[in-house]
Parts: C-alpha cells; sequence; structure tokens
DNA sequence: ACAAAAGTGTTGTTCCTACACCCATGA
DNA sequence: TCATGGGTGTAGGAACAACACTTTTGT
C-alpha cells in the first residue's frame, strides 16, 4: 500500500547515542550492522518515526528495545541532515543522547540486534554512516552539559560515593580533580541526601549520597546555579 | 507530478528565529500569515526544506528571503515533531535561531510575505502553531549560551562602545550589571580590538572595539574560557 | 559652567587552589 | 600493624561585588 504526496519527501528517523558508566570508562551502545549499506560496521541505535509518533517517544522505543530499560534521561541532541548521509536517499535524523546507569539496571541482550555491544569511548571502531559526527557530538554536548546541569547522577547508581561522583566527572571531562575542593563545592551545594555508609569495604567506610532532586529543584527557583 | 512511497513520511520544515537587537530591546521577526490555518497570526519565518537540500542551507534560505542579509549567524535550535502541531499532518519542523545587526544591515522588506515585522520580544501577540513554544525556547538557549560563548556581538555594529556591550548583556539577561567589574572582566580576557573613538557625541567620547575573533580562537586553543 | 556619559581606584569578602594531614576498616 | 581509600584543616592568592570618584566632550 504506496503512500502518494504532491512533493517529494525525506525520511526521517531518530538515532540514539546511549551512554553508560563502567567503572572507570565511558562506554556507548552500539550494534553491528548485518545488511548492506555499511554491513559488518557499527552503528548507533535507531529507525525510522512512525505516522504521528513524538520524535522523543520513538527514541525511548528505540532505547527500550535495545536496553529493555524504561524511564531512561534522553535528550535531543541535534538533526543530521546532510544530502549524502544515507546512500540509500534524503534521510534526515534527529538524534537523541541517553544516559543510563549501567549498575542497577540489567541490560538484556537486543531481540532484533545481531550484535548489540557496550564499547569504551576510547576504542571505538570504524562507524557506519556519519555516526563517528554524531558521537562526536555527543560527547561534546556531554562534556559541556554534564558541568552546568545535574545530568552525571543519571550515570551513577542511585546510592553514590563522593568518590565515585568525583570518577565520573574526571571521566567525562578528562581531568584530574582536587579530591578536598570538589567535596567543598558539591556540600556548599547542598543537594545531596545521605544514605548510610558503605560496607564490607577494606578501608574506612565511605557515606552514601543520592542525588536530591526535590531540593535542587528548589534551590533553581531561587536563582541557584549548579556548576562543576 | 505525485511522489510515493512505500511507507508513510512525515514533512519537514525548517523555522527561523531571527533575533536582532535595536536600542535597548531585542526584537524578533516574526510574519503575519495570509492564509489557512493561523490566518492572520504572527508566525516564524520558514518553509519545506528542498529534495537533498542541507538543512542549515534551508534556513539561510529562509533568512535571506525575508531579510536579504547573506553570511548571517545561524545555530541549529531543536526539532520539533509533536503530533498535532500542525493541523495539517505530520511535520517536522527544524527550528534554527539567527543573529542579525540591525544597525549595519539594510533588512528588506521581504517579496513574499505580506506583513514582517520586527516585534520586541516583551511585546509579543498571539503566534501560530507551537511557534510560541519554538520562541520561548529560543530565548532560553540565547540566554544559556550568550555568556559561556562570544554569541553576542553577533547582535552588535563591527566597532561598539563598552556601553554598547554591557547593555547587550543586560537586556538579554534581563539583570543590571556593575559597569566597573564588566569592564574589568572583559579587559581581561583581551579579546577586544581598539577601533578608534565615537565623534560628535556630547560627552567624553567612547573608545570603540570590535571583536577579535582571530585571538580569541588562538586563545580557546590554551584552554581559555569565555564566560561573562 | 554644566550635563552627560566614559572611564578609574580601591576595599572587603568570597571563592579557588594546593598541599598536608588524620581516620576507619579488613586483611 | 599495615595498606587502602575516606575524609578534614588551613593558608595564600585570585576573582567578585560594591561604591565613590575623575575625565572628556558638546552646549
Amino acid at each position: 500500500m504506496p503512500y502518494t504526496y504532491k512533493y517529494p519527501r525525506p525520511s526521517v528517523t531518530v538515532d540514539v547515542i546511549i551512554f553508560g558508566l563502567k567503572g572507570k570508562d565511558l562506554k556507548v551502545l552500539l550494534i553491528q550492522r548485518s545488511n548492506d549499506p555499511f554491513k559488518d560496521l557499527w552503528a548507533l541505535p535507531g529507525g525510522f518515526v512512525d505516522p504521528d509518533e513524538e520524535l522523543e517517544e520513538a527514541a525511548h522505543r528505540e532505547l527500550e528495545e535495545e536496553t529493555g530499560a524504561k524511564g531512561i534521561f534522553v535528550e535531543q541532541l541535534y538533526t543530521f541532515g546532510k544530502p549524502g548521509r544515507d546512500p540509500r536517499g534524503h534521510v534526515i535524523s534527529v538524534a537523541y543522547f541517553a544516559l543510563i546507569n549501567l549498575a542497577d539496571i540489567k541490560i538484556k541482550p537486543a531481540s532484533d540486534a545481531k550484535d548489540a555491544q557496550w564499547l569504551k569511548l576510547t576504542e571505538l571502531p570504524k562507524l557506519a554512516f556519519d555516526h563517528k559526527e554524531i558521537l562526536d557530538k555527543a560527547i561534546e554536548r556531554l562534556r559541556g552539559k554534564v558541568r552546568y546541569q545535574p545530568l552525571g547522577f543519571e550515570l551513577l547508581p542511585e546510592k553514590f560515593a563522593f568518590s565515585q561522583l568525583q570518577q565520573l566527572y574526571e571521566t567525562v571531562l578528562g581531568v584530574e580533580i582536587n579530591k578536598r575542593n570538589f567535596r567543598t563545592k558539591i556540600n556548599k551545594m547542598k543537594i545531596l541526601k545521605e544514605e548510610g555508609q558503605q560496607t564490607e569495604v577494606a578501608h574506612r567506610p565511605a557515606v552514601l549520597y543520592s542525588f536530591d532532586k526535590d531540593k535542587y529543584e528548589e534551590l533553581m527557583k531561587s536563582g541557584f546555579n549548579f556548576e562543576i
């Protein structure tokens, strides 16, 4: 059943950059293509936008297909539409990036993807289409935003130690941070809730914290500025 | 001559939010619609993306149609695709925002627009479609970015006085800024070139400056951070 | 001389940075 | 008691904020 229009239309797809933190490594979920074009190369999860589907909904749909996870943080990244970016025709792709907590959530292997894997950002293979460019933009956006908005907590488990939070920023920003000054800065913001202590560790147990979203939003109303 | 596809496709349009600074007022270029839907309401300039046209190129095309100006700063803002945002069907709009210098450039009245006008952001009429939402997002982006990237200069004439620069930030951010501290901060960045003086003003003539883009890019390479 | 806007000196406070040190736990 | 990572004290300097003051022009 064909669809006919008076003027030509491009196809519209959604691609999702899914970031996860594993120890000291930032990883991204990629899928090895089983068909041409770009057969065997790695690509971002994505697909066509359904008729009358919201774009963000499409992003959530792709995310859930690949990871089984719901309620994940996603944010629109950028829309790519350069002619020739897809050899099959004029394809416009709205890219979203997602931040997922690999510790708490079980990632199911996707049903329809032959080979989906978490790959380190520092050890990336060749990517299909313009997906390298898209991924680079996502990394740039993550680096830029993580300092001014409390995005980082999305990558951490519900309860985390100060050192984990610091490690996260060091990984994402690619810099070393002074422990003392980092704690002082975060503490002054008063956006963390104490959540008990670590147990069974071979050193002084760390106090665990969670991000206090209500308090953060309260502070935002009165001109507070998150900044690392 | 109809175009036929195997699966349904949304239409893709580009809308442009064109900001200009006039004295102490931030203005936006809007067009009064002459046809349904939303006849007589004001709307952002925009139109369909041509086959195999780059998105940013489409934005520049719309911008030039309405203002006659070339080489203007544009940046992709966000892509809007909520079902129902256009009563005529599934229309996905990629929004761009542009910053234009109203002092230097002659804005020609658009040929195809019945009524294009620069309207103050503080005195906006009802807008067509979801254009209010799009405009709000553009303002938010402008406010957020102007502090961390040297966007503001795009709104000023080539040569400007310190007080104009300060006025710009006061207008965009909606705050008062201390003259002394503002000067000190900007001067420390060393990103301005002296360009002579005002003449024929009934007070001490201000030194004129231009934004030194080369120097700025030089500084950026060595970890410099623009911040107001 | 006066109005008007340009431009400067200075001071108290807050924040940033760097470095050294102490603490609690399991092995 | 030792290794390991958690957590704190503090001091010097840079950046911020506030306010009063001087300078240069046209009328």
